[in-house]
DNA sequence: CCAGTTTGTTACCTAAATGTTATTAATGCT
DNA sequence: AGCATTAATAACATTTAGGTAACAAACTGG
């Protein structure tokens, strides 16, 4: 998922506030809808079904606290980030903010950098649920994303091709990957290396993960097996 | 430390508030004591040596802030809170109550959810357990919102990025954080830093924390691991 | 079984990545 | 302003990943 298809909705009555936010976050890319008080802001949310919703805390007419509450209670709404704004100082907001449902806030004044990191923070974890980038195969666990790889429960270390090796050859178990893949997918097809690499690193991983995992197919290449 | 093993002293010469006070903060698990004069609040506050006193202002006979004062001079009550109940608009009071030594003031008319909320928040201290943005990893525990580290059950001080990189790298133990999203979170996507500042950081958090925690993953990043 | 070819293995080298320390710059606090 | 703390950088040291060479071993087809 893109930046461009994530819909943040911003939700605070001053309209500075709107537009120093929806600026800092649309140059991210990301989808703005903003709101001008809770009630507005709640019925946009049900319309647009945003991923993220800034919501000051202090508004008139219907809070961030209750209007979160109303958010959280629409089952198409449930996971969706919440983000208060409060001033700072305003402890007692964090709290009645986390028990309304909030996943995080951001004190006043707003540092735009500040902003940024938490709402790519928070959004990162989003888009890691969507994607998953990991598998199982027997024994073995990996984890793209986390750069990790866990072996019959316990944690391996890899160097990068190795673990690019690895990762390639374990994506598809039984695949015969040729040589010219395997250089394709872990060298790039720009770069020349000698005609022992390939074997050096499989050699490395046959140390590590376990002999009987990779099989040569000689004249061809090597594949995974369970 | 439990709701009901904290005591709440409440003082105001109007039995409507000390009543709507109580029962809201009494639903909350909270011990309530009240007094309906200044006198009569120091009286019990050293009898009692509550954890939390809301006070009016405005109050015949001894206002709060002289209460404050006295209540300040004992020394058994040094931790305790105080919280002023003063009338919107009194604004002398708030300054004139925070040099008496109050640590926060509500306004009235007093509205319950931020009364409560506050309290909860001030009291939070008191309440190691249901701490917000707070987690334990091995013997490593980070509270976040209150920018606390204890490593083995010493507190550790922690400037602000070594405390940043420290509780982004804990939050998930295992996983290799790669430069660029250190970068991200910790400093924002929009400064450029020089390449060996993130090396420098963690070498403090090494010094500090213990050099077995942090693995590097030439190439990739670093990871905190138990 | 033999010559040619492909792959395995080891040891070694180098460039790139990271570690370290000292110094400078920035920040905050009184 | 002046001190103390923290952050960033520069300069140098160290480490390691990754590549290679050189040789050994294994497979191949005839």
């Amino acid at each position: 998922m893109k930046n461009k298809d994530i819909k943040i909705l911003l939700v605070d009555d001053e309209p500075d506030i709107l537009e120093i936010v929806g600026y800092n976050l649309s140059s991210e890319g990301y989808q703005i809808i903003t709101a001008e008080n809770g009630i507005e802001g709640v019925k946009k949310a049900k319309k647009e079904l945003p991923n993220l919703i800034i919501i000051d805390v202090m508004m008139p007419e219907m809070d961030g606290i209750e209007a979160c509450e109303l958010i959280r209670k629409n089952p198409d709404l449930q996971n969706t980030l919440v983000v208060f704004l409060t001033a700072r100082g305003e402890d007692y907001s964090q709290v009645a903010g986390f028990d309304a449902g909030a996943d995080d806030y951001i004190t006043k004044p707003i540092k735009p950098k500040v902003l940024v990191s938490k709402v790519k923070a928070l959004l990162r974890r989003f888009k890691e649920e969507d994607v998953a980038d990991s598998f199982k195969i027997g024994s073995l666990e990996i984890n793209r994303d986390e750069y990790k790889i866990t072996s019959k429960g316990k944690e391996i270390i890899l160097p990068r091709k190795e673990f690019e090796l690895l990762s390639l050859l374990a994506s598809k178990p039984g695949k015969v990957f040729k040589r010219d893949e395997i250089l394709d997918a872990v060298w790039g097809n720009e770069v020349v290396v000698g005609g022992r690499t390939i074997d050096v690193h499989i050699r490395k991983l046959r140390e590590k993960i376990g002999d009987d995992s990779f099989k040569t197919i000689k004249g061809v290449g090597y594949k995974f097996v369970d």
